[in-house]
RNA sequence: GUGCCAGUAGCUCAAUGGCAGAGCACCUGACUGUGGAUCAGGUGGUUGUGGGUUCGACCCCCAUCUGGCACCCCA
């Protein structure tokens, strides 16, 4: 073997399959989002670090993205989120905006990160925000359209689950435990490892930070505590919400979400698989009322969320809720190359089909027919035309249904129509 | 960035430190105007890469790359 130059650690290559599946989730998500009356937009791949700096999180910015000097010394990041490019946009743009803003995308992102299932250097995120209001029913809607995506794609509630909290509802919580602001993204990261740790490390954990032993127990008691979510108005506005559109059974109230991400400010959430074996979770989201502000706008709420297509793609693969035919093409009809002497009326016949509005392969070569009628099976084109000798002189074409093995001749004036009628009867069917 | 596990044909995997193999896939033929099934035959490898130990290395050692698991973080 050759020695071929490797791809780069952490990106994937898309053959026609998995590219098949990625347009796939990308009209579903277009679907959904346009649906709700989103818009679509895309921002740059590359932005000054200084837009993400102490926004987004230092790890995120400092250890885990592509950055790298210009020619001209400027410091350049490859985007690992879409959240602060967001906001400069709408910044920007500020007073010539119609609110609520609803704008959605899907693109490639890249995080310098160590590879792992479910987890790659360069991937594509669906973002959803809402921008310009701070209602409650802003947060659900973003939830329903989470919920809605996953029913549109077959995941059922038995499947797949979104937990939501609010971190004003914990800060509150914290500071009637007298636990100290400064203390607080520290406890907030314990909240956030709860369900990773072994209970006594956990504990150990919470000792370091410097609990007392009444204010652990009484975290413990918060974050089991499933109806917390009932002392906060918002909360209940929020599942209230839910509830009118009629995706409660995806929502419920976790506790122990907090997110790794600075900005968010109050409702957060987190969809996840259920019962499976990836842990990984398959989107996060919240408010962040303060971000317009950080990037040099005028005070403007919004909320939103980011969905990978890594993980979310494993586990539509899992379930079996991919299209069984993403490998084949998408051609509907091979046109044959009999032989030398009939290949242009074999070329001119496969143009009017195409002309017709039919996806046409032709065989650039004239082969046993044997071999054409193989390719054509393997490649997954259903019908074969063909276009010899014999049916030149009697003014037809040969039609084989490649599924039924039937075959007929008819006269080459009505192929098109034939056709026309065989693939709606095999789409409706 | 840390620790652990793995890497052999296109795929799934064998091979006590002693001749690198099987199944599937692929190609050819049985079948020169007809695919799938069956049968017969065939192609395919610098054992991820680079060093080392050894008479001899897929096997042991070191480094490195890639993937996976647990961290870290997060989509």
């Amino acid at each position: 073997m050759k020695t071929i130059v490797p791809s780069l650690k952490g990106t994937r290559d898309f053959y026609p399959e998995e590219m098949a599946a990625r347009t796939w989730l990308y009209q579903k998500l277009r679907q959904v989002s346009k649906r709700f009356g989103y818009q679509e937009y895309e921002g740059p791949m590359l932005e000054l670090v200084e837009l993400y700096a102490a926004k987004s999180g230092e790890e995120l910015v400092n250890e885990q993205s592509f950055v790298f000097p210009d020619r001209g010394g400027e410091l350049i990041a490859l985007r690992p989120e879409l959240t602060l490019t967001l906001s400069r946009m709408v910044a920007q743009r500020q007073r010539q905006l119609v609110y609520p803003l609803r704008w959605w995308s899907f693109g490639p992102f890249w995080r310098y990160e160590r590879p792992q299932k479910g987890r790659s250097r360069e991937f594509f995120q669906w973002n959803v925000d809402l921008i310009g209001v701070d209602t409650p029913a802003a947060d659900a809607e973003l939830v329903a359209i989470i919920a809605t995506f996953f029913k549109e794609v077959g995941l059922s509630p038995s499947l797949v689950g979104i937990g939501i909290n609010d971190r004003q509802l914990i800060t509150a919580e914290l500071e009637a435990l007298s636990i100290p602001d400064e203390l607080r993204p520290a406890v907030f990261h314990l909240i956030d490892r709860r369900e990773k740790l072994p209970p006594p490390d956990w504990a150990a954990y919470a000792r370091d930070l410097g609990l007392s032993d009444t204010q652990f127990t009484r975290l413990q008691e918060l974050l089991a505590d499933g109806e917390l979510w009932k002392k906060s108005d918002s909360l209940r506005s929020l599942f209230a919400a839910l509830e009118a559109y009629g995706v409660s059974d995806y929502a419920r109230y976790d506790p122990s979400i907090i997110r790794g991400l600075d900005y968010y400010t109050s409702t957060v959430f987190e969809a996840k698989e259920l019962t499976g074996d990836i842990r990984r979770s398959i989107l996060g989201g919240g408010r962040y009322d303060n971000l317009l502000e950080a990037v040099g706008g005028e005070p403007l709420p919004g909320t939103g969320f980011a969905m990978g297509d890594v993980v979310i793609t494993l586990i539509l693969k899992q379930y079996g809720c991919l299209p069984p035919d993403l490998g084949k093409t998408t051609a509907q009809v091979l046109v044959t190359t009999f032989d030398e002497a009939s290949s242009a009326a074999n070329i001119a016949l496969a143009m009017e089909l195409r002309q017709a509005g039919l996806d046409v392969l032709g065989y650039p070569r004239a082969t046993p027919l044997s071999k054409q009628i193989k390719f054509a099976d393997r490649v997954g084109v259903n019908y074969i035309l063909i276009l010899g000798p014999d049916e030149i002189k009697n003014g037809v074409v040969t039609l084989k249904d490649l599924r039924s093995g039937e075959q007929r001749s008819l006269p080459r004036s009505e192929a098109i129509a034939e056709l026309r009628k065989l693939l709606a009867r095999h789409k409706s069917s």
